[in-house]
DNA sequence: TAGAATAGTTCTACTGTTGAACTATACCAA
DNA sequence: TTGGTATAGTTCAACAGTAGAACTATTCTA
């Protein structure tokens, strides 16, 4: 690929999911339960798919300090969607569990994405849709191991 | 697409944004100026790629209420990266344009955005990446006109 | 066993966000 | 023409998320 090349790439990736992230955000905030973030809800969503995970882990993936993810758990916390749970062998780590409740929560959420989304995806066939995710797992990938 | 098909789809696109999101957010912070955030060099950049707005044409664009412009274009103009220019016509509106100040800053951006993204898009060929592209701009197009 | 490393919290300061109240201007219909 | 309504933008208060430094409490290690 040439540099001009490059360049167009480039200025198309991000002039195309600064539209689709900025509109599916708007959106998800709409059908988010009152009181929930977004990003507690990613938390939420985090935890169900990863099952228990501690602090550092949050903010390993989540790309934030610890201190952010202190915040946020500590709201969850406050409204019982989520525990604290201490490891018997070493002290200082403490595991994060979803409460029933924010299983449930997680559910929730799901089901009204999926009837979000659902109306989106109807513009793509399957063959499109298949390649498009391949493609974006392949570049999450590259970037997680480089 | 049936219903476990489309929210297997969904599950998928959601953990893939997810990671690239924060990765490459994380990384463009790093690589931003000081004093600059993510959300004002998008502010800069949609001026540059798309001449004089408004802040209500911001807020539409960015999805934001109007008075969250406000906020981040006081900031930018404090900074003396644009300026306001008042509509000759109609005394309501302010046009923002970026000051030759902006417009430099922005193209900082560009070649450091183009340095640390190219590193990634050689891991897809040409074909890969130009169809990846496409069915992101429908998407994106899909979620502007519906 | 002393010093370094790790896990997590607290605190301060800041940005971005909402939503309501507000000012100023323009539009429009009786 | 004017009185009500719509529009553009700002201000304000309250909050979430974030960074980063300082801190406590552990565990590891040389």
């Amino acid at each position: 690929m040439d540099r001009e090349r490059l360049q167009q790439t480039i200025d198309r990736y991000i002039a195309a999911s600064f539209t689709v992230n900025r509109r599916l955000s708007a959106m998800i905030r709409d059908v988010l339960p009152d009181g929930i973030t977004a990003e507690q809800s990613a938390t939420l969503r985090y935890l169900r798919e990863n099952g228990r995970s501690t602090s550092s882990e949050l903010a390993d993936i989540f790309c934030v300090g610890k201190s952010s993810i202190t915040a946020i758990i500590t709201r969850l916390f406050d409204k019982h969607l989520i525990e604290r749970v201490p490891d018997e062998k070493d002290r200082r780590v403490t595991y994060l569990v979803l409460t029933p409740e924010g299983e449930q929560m997680t559910r929730l959420f799901d089901s009204k994405l999926e009837e979000l989304l659902g109306q989106y995806l109807i513009h793509f066939d399957n063959k499109e849709a298949k390649a498009f995710i391949e493609t974006y797992e392949k570049l999450a990938a590259v970037l997680v191991h480089t």
